[in-house]
DNA sequence: AATTAGCAATCGAAAAAAAGGACTGCTAAT
DNA sequence: ATTAGCAGTCCTTTTTTTCGATTGCTAATT
């Protein structure tokens, strides 16, 4: 790969981001400052490493899945944010009153917003939560509800049916000791001190123990399980792209825009810390698009961000949305 | 409209519902015992009255809009839940494990899974819920979280970030006075007390109280805004009908398979209680469609909850199934 | 040796034309 | 009041034609 052959290959990734058109030899005379029977020959070389393709034998050239994985990796130059876009994202942060998961939310929209592609987020508490307060409340006789609070603002609650030969107030009160033990606790650590340390004094105290313990259990549930929380903004926009033009692929798409099929994509709880670019086959949600994701770490809770478009994508202008998000949640770069 | 005119439109109707193509005369002979003279002569007056269209002159004829009005007015005849719809939506109540808004989400997993329809449930806490506790915890000196909680089991929390000049624990001190005050209280009244009975408590506490008040405030904003909360599922089903058969018809519809459009048309916090049908233009989604609508109200929650199909839907199946999900839902029909 | 001009060949996309079929509406007979 | 018969309509599908963009190759040029 010369110099040359670089400069050809990113004109024509550029060139069909921008035009969506099969890319013929003569529109890039100018720009590579030689003839079209030159960048021909080129075209050919390029063609026979993989890079580009052609969809018939007289049409122009369109980038190959290896074709953009090579200039994702060597040739794109992610350049700082524009105006527009640094403008919108910054009123998310201007005022700190939002919290972490509603920042997120915002920043997803207005991503969705200015690209016009749609972007995911897969969140959930995360392990480095204490637990600060555990609260049972007798709605009567037999209906509590737990709530679950920890240090970092994370609230969950879950309601119980108990049996009739156990008091609601009985549980109000051992969910008071149950408290007391496990107050401070890493939620990570939780599960381990309720089996050894919560079940005894339970045990000590009522005779069906293992259903007032699994009470306690599963008031944690969502913490412990890792549940996870899904946010989609701009869900059908990739139904919008011009590649989408006839009734089968647009169904193929559509049939996949559903939470579930996201959640799976989105899902990497052992992936890479850093940005990650998955191009077609490889974003396991459909071969024709490129997903961009993020992981990232703020307030009590973690996860990954997610951006879905065309492989044709903005790849620069994506990029630099995300790295910039993701250090503003953290914190980071706060100028 | 005599009898024979009566059983022909049903036929156009069921017909079409079912094969969705245009209707001839020859193809109901058999059904009205008559020959396809008879019936072309039929339909010409049907279609004078306006309950048929033809798309073109030498087409089939299609119900319109006034055509399935007067249908699901005078013609169908909800029959009783077949045995499979009925064994699926039985799963659901067959333990009384779920919550009241568990369960809203079940029904509508498998009335759109049954149906191949989009439904969606607009819900919210009943107004008729009482405070059962105010509960303010501080995470530290500037950050404290106010969870709510209702008889009912509703449970809502808002994070809130302190001024400097006050200190956490004393809101947490504060938060135990007020929900002295407030609690027992219907949330519809909570707003009137919070500014007659504890606004003049905090003022006499605190120099600064109208932040203090706001965080109170604040923390039944959900309840008070009558915040709701939406659920779809198979929400890109419509696209799988036939009718959406060109990509511009597909797209004007996609677009509008956002949550903000879903919520605009089930919203009708001032609508009948009984079940609602809106065929096409009546259906403030799209022209093309027919929503099926009922309230449901139900442990501490009420909402609507809206079936969206093709304007051809299986009118009879979809009421009988609404009916008998929101009957159990509200606890009736328990056999 | 690298680059370029020139040109026939290829093939898709769009437009135009032709063929086929499913209805209807009307008329006249039953 | 109903029906058989038939011309007329118009959509859908298939086929044909036209058009234009682009390539690969060859030979000339730098």
């Amino acid at each position: 790969m010369d110099d040359r052959k670089k400069s050809l290959l990113k004109a024509i990734v550029e060139n069909y981001v921008k035009t969506v058109k099969p890319v013929g030899s003569n529109s890039l005379c100018k720009k590579l400052k030689c003839s079209s029977a030159t960048i021909r020959n080129e075209m050919a070389v390029l063609e026979n490493l993989g890079y580009i393709e052609k969809n018939h034998i007289s049409s122009g050239r369109v980038p190959s899945e290896l074709g953009y994985k090579y200039y994702v990796e060597h040739l794109m130059e992610p350049k700082d944010l524009t105006g527009e876009d640094m403008l919108k994202l910054q009123t998310i942060f201007a005022n700190n009153e939002l919290n972490v998961s509603d920042a997120v939310t915002k920043c997803l929209e207005i991503i969705s917003d200015l690209t016009n592609y749609t972007s995911v987020v897969l969140g959930r508490g995360s392990s480095d939560n204490l637990l600060r307060q555990l609260n049972i409340i007798a709605l009567n006789e037999n209906k509590v509800v737990a709530i679950v609070c920890t240090d970092k603002g994370l609230v969950e609650n879950k309601e119980f049916i108990i049996p009739d030969n156990i008091n609601a107030n009985e549980i109000v009160k051992i969910g008071e000791m149950v408290n007391k033990i496990l107050v401070g606790t890493p939620i990570s650590k939780v599960a381990e001190k309720l089996e050894f340390e919560v079940k005894p004094v339970i045990a000590k105290r009522v005779k069906d123990y293992e259903t007032v313990y699994n009470i306690f259990y599963d008031a944690f549930n969502d913490f412990l399980l890792h549940n996870t929380n899904i946010h989609v903004s701009g869900r059908v926009n990739l139904l919008k792209e011009p590649e989408y033009d006839n009734t089968t692929s647009i169904k193929r798409i559509a049939s996949k825009l559903e939470d579930e099929a996201f959640k799976k994509m989105v899902d990497d709880i052992d992936g890479k810390d850093d940005l990650q670019i998955y191009i077609g086959k490889d974003s396991k949600f459909d071969d024709n698009v490129t997903v961009i994701k993020k992981k990232y770490k703020s307030g009590g809770e973690e996860g990954t961000i997610a951006i879905i478009g065309p492989k044709r994508m903005e790849y620069e202008r994506v990029v630099s949305l995300l790295n910039y998000m993701v250090d503003r949640l953290e914190g980071k770069n706060e100028k």
